[in-house]
DNA sequence: CGATTTTTTGAATCATATCAACGTACGTGG
DNA sequence: CCACGTACGTTGATATGATTCAAAAAATCG
């Protein structure tokens, strides 16, 4: 049950079993069947969630109706508006799950309670907000400066997992194409092989 | 010489003026005249920056030779390669002078020995991190999904102080556009009025 | 299996980039 | 302080990349 996030969390710092003991009591385990919410822009922020198992997406609407996927979330990857979270605020994200999902759900206050019991807990939350700004750095870069196609081969080179299992209309939403658009560059990048 | 920076900390947290005078004793000042280098891409990012009057902006260059700017900072702005200095790398940006400027400059070391004497300044940094990371996020949706015209609009109304100093081709490069796609897109909004 | 969603394709259109030329402002050295 | 050279911004003509709209084909779901 806990498996995955004992891996990710010892993959970045030391825990001594009664450390981990701990932070396996403050998280709630929870199923999410596909085409179900998580989070609703809206609602109170009040959990991060670590996804354990399967597939779950994070998107705005904009004021034209249309959907825009901020993040996905896989195996080993955490999810939440994270903004909202810290600041404590209401959500302007929606969450749902692309594939029935598995995920254990931390509130703002279990978060807390670890961080007074684990010392290393508040570094492993840095790195993981170091590393999430740098990926967000480069995908602004990129969305500024490079063409459709590029944008497409970087999305794939950097999360091939990501690209085998959510709807093609979804990656176009998160590079900010139309599907039509992204359908021709994939039949353009076949026939160039 | 350490007023605005005073004031930018004691508008998030509160100090008393042992801690302050402490933080005083942490900044080294620095002039750097205009088209100066302050870092360079590949430089140790041993350093972040406070600006105090002036005017700075961080770039990249791809590939290609192209420019693309990060960031600009002018008055009560940090500026710095932030994923390079938490991780400890080298700088992937440039940093220069668009004017004269006066700056704080704050070793990483200095960081430190402040968060530990002063407890509230790991707030104010995490306070400041997260108003920077929700700013990103806001760039990243709006180049995603709108128009060049929108770009810029947002642009004007978010930061209507740097669009005034700053040469209009390198607020282009902060869009992503080409400076004659912007300078037809001013003259449209002028005639639209 | 039928119904719905997703992907593909085509043609027309629109937005932005490119290339080239020109005028203007700017600062730099004489 | 002036004159020259370089940067910068504007404009026009054209090319390219991406969107739009419509429709058909393919995949998925119940």
């Amino acid at each position: 049950m806990f498996d995955v996030l004992h891996k990710h969390i010892t993959s970045k710092v030391s825990l001594t079993p009664q450390e981990w003991e701990f932070i396996t009591t403050q998280c709630i385990p929870k199923k999410i069947r596909k085409k179900q919410y998580l989070l609703q822009a809206g609602d109170k922020a009040e959990f991060f969630t670590f996804v354990n198992k399967g597939c779950l997406r994070s998107y705005t609407v904009d004021d034209a109706g249309e959907e825009h996927v901020v993040q996905f979330a896989i195996e080993g990857w955490w999810i939440g508006d994270l903004s909202a979270f810290l600041t404590n605020e209401h959500a302007s994200y929606n969450i749902d799950a692309l594939e029935d999902t598995e995920v254990l759900m931390m509130e703002r206050d279990a978060q807390e309670r670890i961080i007074e019991r684990v010392p290393m807990y508040e570094r492993y939350l840095r790195l993981l907000l170091q590393g999430n700004y740098v990926a967000m750095h480069r995908r602004l870069v990129s969305a500024i400066s490079t063409t459709a196609e590029e944008k497409y081969l970087r999305m794939q080179k950097q999360y091939p997992d990501i690209m085998q299992r959510v709807p093609q209309h979804m990656i176009a939403s998160y590079l900010g194409l139309k599907p039509e658009t992204l359908s021709r560059i994939r039949k353009k990048i076949a026939s160039d092989k």
